[in-house]
DNA sequence: CAAAAATATTTTAGGCTTAAAATAATTTTG
DNA sequence: CAAAATTATTTTAAGCCTAAAATATTTTTG
């Protein structure tokens, strides 16, 4: 329990965003992280339709696949794209039929569907990647080198939060059910 | 052409980020904001279906709505939303349907389409939205009070990066129009 | 070893999203 | 003022995306 002075001095020094319960700030934050997300997906999106004629989901499941010389499995690029599996199913489809990527059973595991880039497909995704690369650089330019610096960490630390708060909520769901 | 003496100065003294051409950097700093746009977004359309039995795209849509008592036009809500205007329509049909929303013609310009929350609507919308402004702030708590402000204004410099990089880029494209 | 459990993927059903074309209404212009 | 241009919205066609159910395969267990 609070005596009434340390209240009184909350409400006197406190900034509008430490009054109990209001979270305001926080929802600004959020928003704003949002909107940076928003215009740079859609601006993206657009520049890769108008000079690539593709998709942002087929770009990023290309990037994945790029990555590895070995392949990788639906589950793989499911988890590091935080789609669906369904979803990285339904794309693939669209690019094996572009002749971009290739899917074969693993031999050990028949249950297990092994993605490659084929030869073209790796061409392709190597000068969509390059443009790319220069499309977010001209997108961050305005910002100073340092602060781009300062920015990366701020948004570890933000990763590192929400793992944090989801992984504890999905606990909290578990000792539930249990 | 470099001197091979130039070049020697550059691979010892210049960050890998610095190297011409090269823009890793800015990639990765993106691919860490699209991760925790991500992370969030995921988090809370889960929370919105498990505990309110409804979707991001219509708890966005009625927290715009919310904002004004005189209603709103189609094409305002789309441009905050920054969706398209078709999207709009089919969010609203749903919303509409389920009583929440209530659409009809401007009396002085039949063009326009007033959208405004139902009686039932805001009561709905506001029980959501305390809960929503509890769940970002959890997702935040793991960063201190004024890194969250730091990121904040780190954010605000990015979307004016942005905005500029976009404007300029479709300047760019009117002039090849004309 | 066979039944049960676990794992990996696909299918299904339904909603979101967009760009582009179509519709409807208003404003501008010759 | 009527045709043309503009503005606001809706429709259409196609692709993305998800959760949940179904399928196929492998691993575990009694």
């Amino acid at each position: 329990m609070e005596t009434p002075s340390s209240s009184l001095i909350l409400d006197r020094e406190t900034k509008a965003s430490e009054r109990p319960g209001d979270h305001k700030d926080e929802l600004r934050l959020w928003l704003r992280l949002l909107t940076c997300s928003t215009l740079i997906e859609t601006e993206i999106r657009n520049r890769l339709r108008e000079e690539f004629k593709t998709t942002l989901p087929r770009f990023d499941l290309m990037a994945q696949l790029d990555k590895t010389v070995v392949g990788m499995t639906v589950g793989e690029v499911s988890q590091r794209l935080m789609v669906s599996n369904g979803n990285v199913t339904a794309v693939v489809a669209g690019l094996i039929v572009d002749g971009l990527v290739d899917k074969r059973a693993a031999p050990q595991d028949r249950r297990v569907q092994i993605l490659t880039l084929t030869a073209q497909g790796r061409k392709v995704f190597r000068a969509m990647a390059e443009r790319h690369e220069e499309w977010i650089a001209e997108l961050f330019a305005g910002l100073e080198q340092a602060d781009r610096g300062q920015l990366f960490r701020l948004l570890g630390q933000t990763k590192t939060s929400l793992h944090r708060a989801i992984a504890g909520r999905a606990e909290e769901a578990a000792k539930g059910d249990a």
